[in-house]
DNA sequence: CCTTGACCCTGTAGTTGCTACAGGGTGCAT
DNA sequence: ATGCACCCTGTAGCAACTACAGGGTCAAGG
């Protein structure tokens, strides 16, 4: 097993992953500290880099970082059934459902807000009397 | 004009707002600080329930506190011509559809990939392969 | 050999929009 | 007088970073 010794700039490029970034991941425990070389910077390995792609991948699928922790602790066991993966990827997907919903009915709403507005004085403004109780 | 004297708790019931919260829309400017009662508490006017039933109702639009600063000080200018009212609610419209169209991408990604999953072990699961590098 | 510049280090504070205490004071009814 | 609901200030916490400040390290060029 070699090191590959990446410096973390160099990660952040390959993964697409701002340097502040990595250390706070490192702070919060989602990716293990890495060995450091004689002036005290870090060394990262193979195992960092997939690691850290695997993290970026699910952050950009937009779980949050606590479902990324629980989605890496399950993936270390390859024997364990997968059900718990899909638990999570369904409850995801729910939720993204969820927001699309809310999001179009605001939508709706503001629309039909805005599409009233025919550009006189804010007195007369339809926006500012939608919001006004 | 008289003063309707609403102590905090009544406000937040009459505009569904939390006491902690009106208190946060003082500290940031939001909501003017109101006249204190003998006992140090503060007696809210009607001109207060009608400001912080905009602030709400903007909030629930979906509007930033930055953007709801911006419609207040506009809605108070009566004569001045609306468009700048017209281009914050357009822009956070606009800002709604991008949401909207990023939610849907980010829906069809990952309901394809959860649509994979057999329900085996971690090691031949769907889900887990499309994060990993 | 020295300097320049790009990179790295730690630690702390800021972002958004609240929410949740802790530790106290007030006001009213029983 | 005592209980209870309410109010006060001030501070810290949430998510998930981001942005410094104030330093150290390292390789290349003059």
């Amino acid at each position: 097993m070699k090191d590959t010794n990446l410096a973390i700039g160099e990660l952040g490029r390959r993964t697409g992953t701002k340097v502040e970034t990595i250390r706070y991941y490192e702070r919060i425990g989602l990716l293990s500290a890495p060995q450091r070389t004689t002036g005290n910077y870090r060394a990262y390995g193979l195992e960092h880099l997939n690691r850290l792609s695997f993290i970026r991948r699910s952050r950009d699928l937009g779980f949050s970082l606590d479902q990324v922790r629980a989605l890496l602790d399950l993936s270390d066991d390859r024997q364990r059934p997968c059900e718990a993966v899909d638990a999570i990827a369904q409850e995801h997907l729910t939720e993204i459902d969820r927001k699309i919903a809310d999001l179009q009915a605001l939508r709706r709403e503001l629309h039909s807000i805005v599409s009233q507005c025919h550009v006189g004085t804010v007195a007369e403004c339809r926006i500012i009397e939608a919001l006004s109780p």
